[in-house]
Parts: C-alpha cells; structure tokens; sequence
DNA sequence: TTAGTATATGAGTATATAATCACATAGTAA
DNA sequence: TTACTATGTGATTATATACTCATATACTAA
C-alpha cells in the first residue's frame, strides 16, 4: 500500500498535470516558450475569447505553472517552470510512434 | 493564429496529458514504472477497487500510456513510453519550488 | 471628469469524468 | 459439469470542467 506522504505527492502532481491537460493550454505554453505575453496577444494567437483564455491562464497560474505581473492595461503571463515545455517531447515521441503502427495498419488492410 | 494542423498536434498531445492526470493513474505509472503488473496486484498497491482500476488502466490503454496482454486468468499492464516517468521530474522540481516558496512565506509570518 | 481598453469573474448551461454497485465474460481447476 | 477467480463494462450518481455572455474592476488618456 502506498503511504499518505505518496499520496500526497500524487495528488500534488496530478494537479499540475491536470493544469496542462487541455489542447488551449498547451497552445498557450507552445506560445510562450518564446518569451512572456499579455491575454490579449496569447487569446488572438490561440483564436479564443479573451475571458476563456483568462480563465485558463488562471488555471495554470494556480498550479504555478506560470507567473504573471501587471503593466499597465496590461498582464503579462510567463513560464514559471520551463521544463514543461521538455515533457511534451516526449509526448511527441508517443505520438510518432502511434502514427507510425496506425501507417502500419493501413499498408496491411 | 494556429494552423490546424497544429491545433490537431495540441489535440493529440492533450488527450495523452488527460489520461496521466490523476492521482491514482500517476500512482499507477509510479508502480509500473518498476515492471509490468496485473489488475489485481495494481489495485492492491493503490488501494482501490479492481473495476475502478480497470477502468483507469483502459484510459491510459486507449491513450497509449499503457500496454497490455493477457496471461491466463491476468491481465498484465506495461508502460508503453516509459519516458512519462521522466516528465514526472520536471514536475516534482515545481512541486519543491512552491514548497520552498510557501516555507518562506512561513517564515516571514 | 468621461471614454475607451485590458483583464477578471459571476451565472448559466453543456459536457466530461470518477466512483460505486451489480452483472457479464473468460479462464482455471476440481 | 460446477465453483472459483480475474477482469471488464453498463447504469447510476456525484462532481468537475469548459464555454459563453454580461458585468465589474483597473488602468490610461483626453
């Protein structure tokens, strides 16, 4: 049986994962692994509302997954943990090699 | 703006991102991340009912996260990209960031 | 002050997810 | 065959999440 100090840590980190697990979010964090920007840039470059995008990025505030300050009219929202960024290359590699079985599939039907 | 094709990579990247994101699941990947193992011994380990273990284990099957074969009366769980287990890293580092954050917050009360 | 812009948030609705229980299926062994 | 074990799944309920619209707040500039 896994100990309440584990579970703890799962509970933890299936928060932070559960704050990337959406296609918006990990368009926004695609979006900002070049450097910091405001609602307004990253809901015109994801192609959402404003106020769906902000909910979002408050989501990923929450699980401090990204940091955000104020200029002016402005809030500027950034990575707080890079890394994640690494994670997704991974995912990737899973992908390739799902396409590639599906490619397979296909030449035998 | 996104193009679509992108939009579907984000798509496919947050279903897999979506099936590790709970804490009984990442308790699961924690388990398998040492050998594959049946349902039965699985839901031992976490300390949950078998159908709501099977039905966990099937998300991550239908995700790709996992593998699995039959062997008499068990059926046995792998990871299939066991590259998962390394993002877990990256998120645990955030995890002692916010940790080290809150115990200076605690200090300064 | 007023007008305008950027952001956040409450309320409502729609949808998705999780857990439990009961039952079905598949294999094993007597 | 029957009894038993391991697993999967339908149905139900509870809860969480996502999106939209309207509104509130905060800042800027005239």
């Amino acid at each position: 049986m896994i100990s309440a100090k584990r579970q703890l840590l799962f509970q933890k980190q299936a928060e932070i994962v559960k704050a990337i697990a959406h296609p918006l979010r990990i368009a926004i964090l695609d979006f900002l692994k070049d450097g910091e920007q405001c609602v307004c840039d990253i809901a015109q470059h994801v192609g959402s509302e404003r106020s769906n995008v902000s909910r979002h990025l408050s989501v990923m505030v929450n699980a401090d997954v990204l940091e955000h300050r104020k200029e002016g009219l402005k809030v500027i929202y950034k990575l707080r943990t890079p890394c994640v960024i690494e994670c997704f290359s991974c995912i990737t590699a899973s992908l390739k090699q799902q396409a590639k079985a599906d490619v397979k599939l296909l030449e035998a039907l």
